[in-house]
DNA sequence: AACCGTTCCAACCGCAAACGG
DNA sequence: CCCGTTTGCGGTTGGAACGGT
């Protein structure tokens, strides 16, 4: 066998495939490459392509609904990320994998501390660290994308967790503490509201804040921490959203 | 500046399923 | 049905990129 390259795809390998396929479509992936002037297997070019290469591909960070989307199917289907995929156009399956995998698979329900593994959250870390975050679930708040909320209306039903800069559980809203019966206590369609500071130390209209959709997904019945941590990553994990 | 540890993703591998002669 | 070939899937890994020291 002739020799066969390997490793990180060269931009004009990539443009020899595309312009091969544009002109004579995909009719067999074994055979392929050396009519495409490629010395690559067809195993390499299929997943090139599929991962890569094809046009419909969706590119960028995953959105809100795309997470939601992968951690619902994941957690009725399990690892049938092919399965997943089709749920998600533009989306291959070795991506919804490796997402999952870095950002939503320590959320499943381990009891791991929360720390800042990843170079993302070390640094959101670090830039809350100077205020109490705290968390609360306005379920008056009407309108998901509502960026203008006014807190002083729906304080009322709202329940509360507040944590330390450690994200050590300091208080909630209910007698015990219990923080899994808080967020079991949110609904589908109620918001989530993560605020960067305390509003009692800054008024609510200044305050930086976003909103979350809340999904059943989210009631996972964990470990407190891994609550924290969870909310943590979804916020990132909007590339609108921003400290 | 140099080194080290960590994170993340592109790409690999082995196996299974599907295909087709 | 059998068997060789092709395609698809999921687990794993190599290495680039990055942050910390």
């Amino acid at each position: 066998m002739d020799y066969v390259k390997k490793g990180a795809w060269s931009p004009e390998e990539d443009q020899k495939m595309i312009d091969y396929i544009m002109q004579y479509r995909i009719w067999n992936w074994s055979h392929m490459p050396k009519f495409a002037g490629l010395s690559r297997t067809g195993k390499s070019c299929r997943l090139r392509w599929i991962n890569y290469l094809k046009p419909d591909l969706k590119k960028g960070p995953f959105s809100m609904e795309e997470v939601e989307i992968v951690f619902r199917m994941y957690q009725s289907l399990g690892n049938k990320w092919s399965a997943i995929a089709k749920e998600l156009p533009g989306r291959t399956d070795n991506e919804i994998k490796n997402f999952y995998h870095t950002h939503l698979k320590k959320h499943h329900g381990r009891k791991d501390e929360v720390k800042p593994k990843s170079r993302k959250k070390a640094k959101q870390l670090e830039m809350s660290n100077q205020k109490k975050p705290l968390i609360t679930t306005c379920p008056n708040i009407e309108g998901p994308n509502d960026q203008s909320l006014d807190f002083t209306n729906s304080s009322s039903s709202s329940s509360y967790i507040t944590f330390d800069e450690n994200y050590e559980i300091l208080e909630t809203s209910n007698q015990d503490n219990d923080v899994t019966s808080i967020v079991n206590q949110v609904h589908d369609d109620d918001n989530i509201v993560i605020l960067e500071s305390n509003p009692e130390s800054s008024t609510s209209s200044s305050s930086s804040s976003v909103d979350l959709h809340i999904n059943d997904f989210m009631d996972v019945s964990v470990h407190s921490s891994n609550v924290v941590d969870f909310w943590l990553e979804l916020y990132l994990a909007a590339d609108n959203l921003k400290i």
